[in-house]
DNA sequence: GTGTGACTTCTAGTCCGTA
DNA sequence: ATACGGACTAGAAGTCACA
């Protein structure tokens, strides 16, 4: 794993509400990768807080979800 | 300098946000150095865009500076 | 369709000096 | 008190194979 230190609040406050927004729109960890950019399995360990993610990315995930960034925060 | 791409809307935003904070509650980039445990330089360059700043450090900003993490985006 | 560990490449983040 | 640059180390980015 490339995050190591453990899921901080920081990471897991984004990583949840990311994984609670996508589900709710229907999106596959795929139809994200594809939206957003990034690799599936990518976003998959940022949702469970493993990575610590930095804020190009993070837009980069509000967008492909539809949403403000301080909307996941 | 790392940070070689240029300022994305992502980092200007909060950068922005994060010095006029910053300098409303009188704070120098050594006091925020303090209050959140990194480097004042570094802070510098994040207040200018020119890097990409990850989750765990964005909260340690909003921490030294006393607001939520939403609050700076 | 998803979680995880492992791996390489690239940059985030530190520290120093200089202005 | 802030900015900029070089040089370095830690860790994020990005991908894959297997479960």
């Amino acid at each position: 794993m490339a995050g190591k230190s453990g899921p901080s609040p920081a990471r897991l406050t984004f990583g949840k509400k990311l994984r609670a927004v996508r589900r709710a729109k229907d999106m596959t960890l795929e139809d994200l990768a594809e939206t957003s950019g990034l690799n599936w399995s990518y976003i998959s360990q940022v949702e469970s807080g493993h990575r610590n993610i930095a804020v190009d990315n993070m837009w980069k995930l509000a967008q492909g979800v539809g949403m403000e960034l301080k909307d996941l925060l």
